[in-house]
RNA sequence: GGAGAGAUGGCUGAGUUGGACGAAGGCGCUCGCCUGGAAAGCGAGUAGACGGGGAAAACCCUCGUCUCGAGGGUUCGAAUCCCUCUCUCUCCGCCA
């Protein structure tokens, strides 16, 4: 959420995120909405500060044996007016937080303009694709003949975008999530979080999915609770109305947990395999930092889950995401995206973004900077560590051979019982 | 699911026959004194949001309003009375 005041004073700055976001916001209601608010304050206050003088006298002339009839008599109607204005008062500033929470972040200056993907601007590439003597398969057909991906199954038993993982596939699916937690916690030092899986309403619109894009939610029946579809939303709001200790930022956080997302709008893609699921795995990566660090963290951030592909040898480039597609709440994003070779391009497969203090408002989290200082809100940021499914389709379409085995990355190994490939079960 | 207790400022903890103020005390923290320096000790200070005015790149000053879990009610006036909700804790039951 943006700071009224900042709203007020630069709506030009809004409404050019607005139109380089490609996000709407009622941004001339709210400018109106509070000037008509801040009227309204003026006259309220004017009328209950009256009223606590007056009541005051009450006191004093009753204390005093004096009748006060005529005052109180003259209060209640100055009572009734001051409910009237506070009643009016709480619509308006109602509709000014519903419009508010509409409007995205301002994008930094470095990020390019742009409405596409198209325009946006690879940083680096890692690795190069394989060469395939034969023409590669892709991961949802090695999958059915190595036996460890049934979405078959998982069809018949819950839906379209879900499967199951079997056997050797199971077991890579965890290694894998082990695997991230442990360089993310012993190297980078990260603390390992285990969070909720649901969370309510008001920490989905802390880190920004609610109000506006409700149908993209899983909602749990006759509950207030959402599957959450990613980490990022129970461990950002970990320190909801909080203030941390300025010492002891920046705090690092890395949480597995699986992911809910409805898919609304994506009818139609990526319907085969892996990539597009209602259910898949992550390892996310959250920092709360100062403001003044936090572009430097972002550096980082991408580095720490840079550094999961470049151990398992997969080949992927970063990319700097433009205007259009940095989404409602991130203020800079970079996107690692690793080589498919079933797509022929790169997909992405962890997003790293910034928010600046987008969120950290909305979720009230603040900090103090020293002893008797104001508190702050914090930066804060978070990043794919890296997304589970969509490594394991890239494990197998990467590192498939000729007989249809797949070689398992080496540092995999330990964790996967010493197993080297996958051979059909 | 049943019975009970509680939710106050950065933390802890008073305040419930409604009218002395955001609210005693303690801790923490800041500044000053003390000291060669530190600790202890002594003194002063220490919530936030919003609105008006002033000063103004930021920090700031001043007046006012609101805030004692959230929302509503009673009243001229509520942290203090009533209602609803949420959360926490204890005991019992059930249960992975």
């Amino acid at each position: 959420m943006l700071d009224m005041k900042f709203v007020r004073d630069n709506p030009d700055m809004v409404a050019k995120a607005m139109q380089d976001k490609g996000e709407e916001g009622e941004l001339q209601e709210f400018l109106n909405l509070d000037e008509k608010r801040r009227e309204k304050i003026f006259q309220v206050e004017q009328l209950k500060n009256r009223r606590n003088s007056v009541s005051e006298e009450i006191a004093r002339s009753k204390k005093a044996g004096k009748d006060a009839g005529d005052m109180i008599q003259a209060m209640r109607r100055v009572s009734a007016d001051i409910k009237a204005l506070d009643e009016e008062i709480r619509r308006i500033a109602e509709d000014m937080e519903s419009a508010l929470l509409n409007f995205p972040n301002i994008p930094l200056e470095e990020v390019p303009i742009g409405h596409s993907e198209e325009e946006n601007l690879p940083v680096r590439h890692v690795g190069e694709p394989p060469n395939f003597t034969l023409s590669p398969k892709a991961h949802w057909d090695l999958g059915r003949d190595l036996g460890i991906l049934d979405f078959e199954a998982a069809g018949k038993v819950t839906g379209s975008r879900f499967v199951f993982l079997m056997g050797a596939g199971a077991r890579l699916e965890r290694a894998l999530i082990n695997f991230m937690l442990d360089l993310h916690t012993e190297k980078h030092n990260y603390r390992e979080i285990f969070p909720p899986f649901m969370v309510h309403r008001h920490s989905m619109v802390g880190t920004g999915q609610l109000p506006k894009f409700e149908e993209d939610a899983f909602r749990v029946q006759h509950t207030d609770y959402y599957l959450i579809p990613t980490a990022e939303v129970p461990v950002t709001n970990l320190h909801r109305e909080e203030i941390l200790d300025g010492d002891k930022l920046p705090l690092y956080y890395a949480a597995y947990s699986a992911c809910f997302r409805a898919e609304a709008g994506a009818h139609g893609r990526d319907t085969r395999g892996l990539i597009r699921q209602h259910q898949f795995n992550k390892v996310e990566l959250v920092k709360f930092c100062r403001p003044e660090e936090s572009n430097e963290e972002l550096e980082t951030l991408v580095r720490d889950a840079e550094e999961v592909l470049k151990l398992l040898g997969l080949p992927y480039r970063v990319v700097l995401m433009c205007t259009g597609d940095l989404g409602f709440a991130a203020a800079k994003k970079y996107d690692l995206e690793v080589w498919l070779p079933s797509y022929n391009m790169y997909r992405e497969i962890s997003s790293c973004s910034n928010f600046w203090d987008f969120q950290a408002r909305r979720a009230g989290i603040r900090y103090r900077p020293g002893p008797g200082e104001k508190a702050r809100f914090v930066h804060t940021l978070n990043g794919s560590g890296v997304a589970i499914g969509r490594t394991v389709a890239a494990i197998l379409e990467n590192f498939q051979e000729a007989d249809g085995s797949v070689r398992i990355p080496p540092v995999l190994k330990p964790y996967m019982g010493g197993q080297e490939r996958l051979l059909p079960e």
